[in-house]
RNA sequence: GCACUUGUAGCUCAGUGGAUAGAGCAACCGCCUUCUAAGCGGUCGGUCGCAGGUUCGAGUCCUGCCAAGUGCGCCA
C-alpha cells in the first residue's frame, strides 16, 4: 500500500477515537497531498484546519494531535512538523521513499472500487448525414478517454452512440441524394450536393427513394465509424433512433408514460409536452401534425431506457445541444427518474489556427474542417492529446502549426520521448551490448534491488550531489501521486488532469536523466537502485499514455 | 431580453476553500568525450475581468456589473 495511503488510514484511526462526533464522511475526505513546496516536506494534510469547525477547536491543537500520535509509530519512515495555522507536514526519509518505490514496482498502479454504479457514457452521437467536423473529433476524444479513466478504477461503463437516423435531416439526406441520383432537379434547403455525391457513385439502378437514403446513410454511417476507430474511439453499442427506438415501440412506449402521467396535451395537431409545469420555459412539440416524431421524444425513449439499463448516465453533447438539457432533464424526473444520475457535459467549440490566424467555418460553405484531414497531417497521438489539454467547458483554440511538429514545441512528443528514453535505458542494461560487453542486470535483478533497502538507499548516498538527490525524491514523489491523479479524473469526469499530470512527470524524469546516469559499470549497486526507479517510471507512464489511448514508443 | 458556459503571464491552457498562483510556447543567457540534445539549467513575464459579500483563510463559494461564445424551431 502506498504511504500516503497508510498514513491517512492511520489520520483517521487517530481522529476517529480522539474525536467521536466526526462522521465517517468527515474521516473518508481526509488527503494526504504532495507539499506545495519542498520546505514544507513531501507530504501535507490539511485536515486539522478543515476539521476545526466541526470541532470547534483550534486547527493547530488538532494538528498537534495528530503529530503526537503518530510520530512514535513510524518514526523511521517520516519526521512530521506542525505549521501554523494547522498543516502537518510530513518528511520521508530514505526508507519512506523505498516504501514508495517498492509500492509503485509491486502493487496494482490504479486502485479498483467497484462500489461506484455502473454508469453509460453517451458520446458523439453525430448525423448519419455527413463527415465529423473537430468539435465531434473533441467530443470523441474526451468521451473515449473519459470511459477508459473510469473503466481502470475498477466501475462498469458502457459506450454507447446514438444515431439520429429518423429525423428530418436524414430526409433531407435523402433529397439531395435522389436529385443526384436519379438527375432530378433538386429542391430547396438541400445539402451541399458536392458532400453528398462520393456516396451516390456507382449505385445500381431501380432504387426506391427510402432505400437510396438508407444506403447513403450506411455509407456515411461506415466512414464516421473508420474515421473514429482511427481515433481509437469505438463504442459499446451504436443505438439506432429508427431501429431500436421507433420500430420496436419503444418511442411509444415513452409517449404513453408520457400521456400516463398527464404530461402531455394535443394542439393545432401536433401532441405537446407540458414541460412549462415543470420547469422548462416552454413547452415543447413531441409528435408534429405531420405524425412524426420529433427529436425530443426519441431522445426521452432514449433516455428512459438508458436507465433500464444503467443507474447512471452521462452525456456528451455539443454546445449547440444545450437547449435541449432542460426538457430532458424535467422528462426524466417527471417519470421517476432521480436528476442527480443524470449529467450532461457540454463540449465547446473548436477553433483551428493556422499561421496564427483563425480559420473561418461554415458548415454550409462546406468549410468546416473535419477529423480526417486534421488526423491526416498530425496523427492520432498528438490529436488525442491536444484535445485533452483543456477542459470541455473551455472554448479551445487547435494551433494546427503546433500539432504539426514534430518536436519539442509538442508536448505529446515530450511526454513520448520521456517513455522511449526510459526505455532505452531498460534496453541497454539487460541486453549485452554490439561490442561483446555482457549485459548489466538482468530485469529480475533490477526487481529485487527495490527489496533491498541497502541498494536503494544509493539513491541517496552522501557522495551525490544534492540535485541528483533531490532529482530522484521529485520523481518518487510524482510517480506516488498517479493514482489518486486518476481516481480524481474519474470522479470529477475530466480526463484532462491525467495529460497534465504526464506532462509534469514526463518533465521531472527528464531532468531526472539529466541529472543522474543510470547505467554505470563500475557501480552496479547505484545502478540496480536507478533502475527499479526507472521501472516503476516507465510502468506509470505506459499505464497513464494508454489510459488515454495514446500510445507508449519503446523507440522513437 | 432570458438561459448555459467562459474570463488566470504576450499566446495556448492547468489550478480539489488552505501556505510564496503554475506549465508549455514565445523572448533572452548557458549546457552534448558518457544511458536518445525530440533533452536539461537559468532569466524575463501576474491588480487571477471589475466591485461587493461569506470565511480564521477566496483564483476557487455567493451577489451584482462588464466582456466573449452558444442556445432560445412542429431542426437535430
Amino acid at each position: 500500500m502506498l504511504l500516503q495511503k497508510k498514513i491517512k488510514e492511520e489520520i483517521q484511526i487517530i481522529l476517529k477515537s480522539e474525536f467521536p462526533e466526526l462522521t465517517e464522511e468527515n474521516l473518508k475526505a481526509i488527503q494526504v497531498d504532495a507539499s506545495k513546496s519542498s520546505s514544507y516536506g513531501d507530504f501535507s494534510t490539511t485536515c486539522s484546519l478543515a476539521f476545526a469547525k466541526v470541532l470547534k477547536k483550534a486547527p493547530i491543537l488538532i494538528a498537534n494531535q495528530i503529530k503526537n500520535n503518530l510520530e512514535e509509530k513510524l518514526s523511521d519512515i517520516y519526521s512530521i512538523e506542525v505549521a501554523p495555522p494547522g498543516f502537518v507536514n510530513f518528511t520521508l526519509t530514505n526508507k519512506g521513499f523505498n516504501e514508495l518505490v517498492k509500492s509503485l514496482n509491486k502493487d496494482e498502479l490504479i486502485e479498483k472500487n467497484t462500489d461506484k454504479a455502473p454508469i453509460l457514457i453517451e458520446y458523439v452521437s453525430a448525423n448519419p448525414t455527413g463527415d465529423l467536423h473537430m468539435g465531434h473529433g473533441r467530443g470523441a476524444v474526451v468521451g473515449s478517454a473519459l470511459a477508459s479513466i473510469v473503466k481502470a478504477t475498477g466501475r462498469q461503463v458502457g459506450t454507447e452512440f446514438y444515431i439520429n437516423d429518423a429525423g428530418e435531416q436524414i430526409q433531407k439526406l435523402g433529397q439531395t441524394a435522389w436529385s443526384l441520383y436519379s438527375k432530378e432537379p433538386s429542391q430547396s434547403d438541400q445539402y451541399p450536393p458536392e458532400l453528398v455525391e462520393p456516396y451516390t457513385k456507382d449505385l445500381k439502378e431501380g432504387l426506391s427513394f427510402d432505400e437510396l437514403t438508407e444506403l447513403v446513410k450506411n455509407k456515411i454511417l461506415e466512414k464516421q465509424k473508420k474515421v473514429l476507430s482511427s481515433l481509437k474511439v469505438n463504442f459499446d453499442r451504436w443505438i439506432s433512433e429508427k431501429n431500436d427506438l421507433h420500430n420496436n415501440g419503444k418511442l411509444t412506449g415513452a409517449l404513453n408514460k408520457l400521456k400516463e402521467a398527464n404530461l402531455t396535451y394535443s394542439k393545432d395537431e401536433a401532441l405537446w409536452f407540458k414541460s412549462t409545469d415543470l420547469g422548462d420555459e416552454r413547452d415543447r412539440v413531441l409528435v408534429k401534425s405531420d405524425g412524426r416524431a420529433t427529436y425530443l421524444a426519441g431522445d426521452i425513449a432514449y433516455h428512459l431506457n438508458k436507465f433500464e439499463r444503467y443507474e447512471e448516465a452521462l452525456n456528451l453533447w455539443g454546445a449547440d445541444h444545450q437547449g435541449q438539457e432542460v426538457s430532458m432533464q424535467v422528462a426524466l424526473k417527471a417519470l421517476g427518474n432521480n436528476p442527480d444520475k443524470f449529467q450532461i457535459l457540454f463540449i465547446q467549440f473548436v477553433s483551428l489556427v493556422e499561421n496564427g490566424q483563425e480559420l473561418k467555418m461554415s458548415k454550409r460553405q462546406g468549410t468546416l474542417i473535419t477529423i480526417e484531414e486534421v488526423l491526416e497531417k498530425v496523427g492520432p497521438d498528438a490529436f488525442r492529446f491536444f484535445l485533452l489539454l483543456s477542459h470541455v467547458n473551455n472554448r479551445l483554440a487547435f494551433d494546427l502549426d503546433l500539432a504539426l511538429r514534430t518536436d519539442d514545441q509538442n508536448p505529446v512528443f515530450y511526454v513520448q520521448y520521456a517513455h522511449a528514453r526510459a526505455c532505452s535505458i531498460l534496453r541497454n542494461a539487460t541486453t549485452s551490448q554490439v561490442d561483446g560487453e555482457e549485459a548489466i542486470c538482468s530485469i529480475d535483478e533490477i526487481d529485487n534491488a527495490v527489496e533491498s533497502e541497502e541498494i536503494f538507499n544509493k539513491c541517496f548516498d552522501e557522495k551525490l550531489s544534492e540535485q541528483e538527490i533531490q532529482a530522484t525524491k521529485n520523481l518518487i514523489l510524482k510517480l506516488s501521486f498517479f493514482n489518486d491523479e486518476i481516481q480524481r479524473s474519474a470522479d470529477n469526469l475530466n480526463p484532462s488532469g491525467v495529460a497534465h499530470y504526464l506532462i509534469d512527470l514526463a518533465n521531472l524524469f527528464h531532468s531526472f536523466y539529466s541529472h543522474c546516469r543510470v547505467l554505470d559499470y563500475e557501480n552496479k549497486t547505484l545502478t540496480l537502485a536507478r533502475l527499479s526507479l526507472i521501472r516503476a517510471f516507465q510502468r506509470i507512464l505506459k499505464t497513464g499514455l494508454e489510459t488515454l489511448l495514446i500510445t507508449a514508443p519503446e523507440r522513437m
